[in-house]
DNA sequence: GTTCTAGAAC
DNA sequence: GTTCTAGAAC
């Protein structure tokens, strides 16, 4: 006799790359998921990150499929000018909060996306050295030399696989003072000094 | 990018 | 014994 089941762990995983893709395109569903859109207008997305590493953690995307800087251009200008318009309203809108915009030198997500993130560093999703270093170290491009980069040489120079992995492996160093943690743990008690929770006085 | 977890570090 | 990191994921 035919006995019906449901799908086992397997199977549901490689149903769900059927539709979903792979992970690294992950982000192009995260655009259209209205739980994490926030805004849009003729040219870009803005959407929560899925997996915030602070407390204000925002991503601008073009709507143009751009998988990441190397295809940038000239053309793209006005494109990256606006995103930037977006992040700069952004953390207008956030007067209390030091945030930053910029690009992972090199990015595991395929699509282009501009990171807006505050400062705290305050979230259960940031785990590891490589997030850490990721946001503070020169991996983290600021937005504004991009578009200089891109306005002087047409085009962004991509980051040596070599020294993108050095940075990300380097170790532990707080972005606000010259503590050096051993561990995660140690430098997210230590961020708690530099940031005081808001909210109750 | 995340999840999971073996085994290193403590 | 517990905490923490780092590598595989077919």
């Amino acid at each position: 006799m035919g006995t019906k089941r449901s799908l086992n762990d397997h199977e549901l995983e490689s149903s769900a790359k059927k539709t979903a893709g792979h992970w690294s395109k992950g982000l192009l569903s995260s655009m259209e998921d209205p739980e994490l859109k926030v805004e849009e207008d003729d040219t870009t997305v803005v959407i929560k990150d899925k997996y915030p590493k602070a407390e204000v953690h925002y991503l601008i995307l073009p709507k143009e499929d751009i998988s990441d800087m190397s295809k940038l251009q000239k053309r793209h200008l006005p494109l990256l000018k606006n995103m930037f318009a977006i992040g700069e309203r952004i953390m207008e809108e956030n007067p209390n909060r030091e945030i930053r915009l910029g690009f992972h030198a090199v990015a595991s997500m395929s699509r282009l996306h501009m990171h807006v993130i505050s400062q705290d560093f305050n979230s259960k999703c940031l785990k590891t050295k490589r997030h850490w270093n990721s946001f503070t170290s020169s991996y983290f491009v600021p937005a504004s030399s991009i578009i200089a980069e891109l306005e002087k040489n047409g085009c962004i120079k991509r980051m040596a696989s070599k020294t993108a992995e050095s940075l990300l492996a380097t170790p532990l160093k707080c972005h606000k003072c010259s503590l050096e943690p051993k561990t995660m743990p140690q430098l997210k008690t230590h961020l708690m000094t530099h940031f005081k929770k808001s909210g109750c006085t």
